[in-house]
DNA sequence: TGAAAAATGTATCGAGTCGAAACAAATATT
DNA sequence: AATATTTGTTTCGACTCGATACATTTTTCA
């Protein structure tokens, strides 16, 4: 029963992880959540950098998110923008002292000490087989994908110029390397 | 950068999984964490369930996980019982009501879900590569492993009887086939 | 075009998590 | 025999998270 071994792996790979984060966090005060929502804004594009996108990555509704956020603007770790078109929506922007923190503290120890124990070839498996298990899981349960831009079925290309063809705007070569909520393959 | 994106993935993995478990447990009044415990206690031998082991396992406080064991207990899921030789320790057992529960409830159908769009090569590829990951952590961490009897250094067999060199104590072979919080490799 | 519906974000509340600290009881150490 | 250690519980406070209610803006469509 494979799918057993799957799960019971997945679910003490999530403990390890999870109380790891709280441990990375803790030195900073920032809770697990906290540094999700941090790290999630470091990969989105600016069209999934709003409070209803982080609520959807993160699985958590939207007034939970509202206090995420507002605890981390508190702590100046991110700032907000209001939309020029529609003035419903805010967007959210990583500050300088919040990137800064990102890259201390992501990829955390714990990870970084079990990759350097690995072989290449092992790492290559390993990355192979966790886009295995994700793609599954988005596919098998209907879920919204969060992939990059570059492989967007909305997203074309000419030359070195890119094209979204859903939100109709042209993407930069760094656009279109980031997540974005309307990923579709 | 491979060790980067490895931690991106196991972090997206751990988000997904924690808000499925909400999901799963919610319908029955069961936080994440309450499901850990019941099902670490399915899967542990008799010189591991106990409260201190449980917070081993799940990297918390005595305190906290008493707690959540104290829910557990009122609900009808587990059950205490008082060591016979150390009266400091309790031992925890699942209840019929709690195996029945956990039968029910894992693994979770969003894994199934994933593991029934995967080809069995797939699949096997995948438990190997998890296999690999926890191993690199454990090892590169200096973690406890809460491995099986079978594959600790204290086991010792004679054909078809298996003996503890640490609590000198035999063990059967379905002893073997659960985890300790001793195991050395 | 104007009213109803939908979407985005915020504030508040209550149940629950979690670690720290203090505590009681039993066992180990010396 | 006195002290230290281990196991487990209780209490407290800061924090998470979903539900609900609310304000504002945009979209729908009759």
């Amino acid at each position: 029963m494979v799918t057993k071994n799957i799960y019971d792996y997945v679910e003490r790979l999530t403990e390890l992880f999870r109380v790891d984060l709280r441990q990375v966090g803790f030195e900073h005060g920032l809770q697990p959540v906290q540094l999700e929502a941090l790290h999630y804004l470091s990969l989105c594009n600016r069209f999934s950098d709003t409070p209803m996108a982080v609520a959807e990555y993160l699985g958590q509704t939207k007034g939970t998110v509202s206090q995420t956020l507002k605890v981390l603007e508190s702590k100046r770790l991110l700032s907000k923008h209001a939309d020029v078109n529609d003035k419903r929506v805010i967007h959210l922007a990583l500050t300088t002292n919040g990137k800064k923190l990102l890259a201390e503290l992501i990829p955390a120890p714990m990870l970084t000490n079990a990759c350097n124990g690995m072989t290449e070839k092992s790492r290559q498996q390993v990355e192979t087989a966790f886009e295995q298990v994700l793609n599954a899981i988005i596919e098998g349960n209907g879920m919204k994908r969060f992939g990059v831009c570059k492989s967007c079925r909305y997203n074309s290309r000419d030359d070195d110029t890119y094209y979204c063809n859903l939100v109709e705007q042209p993407l930069s070569s760094d656009d279109v390397e980031r997540i974005c909520r309307e990923h579709e393959s």
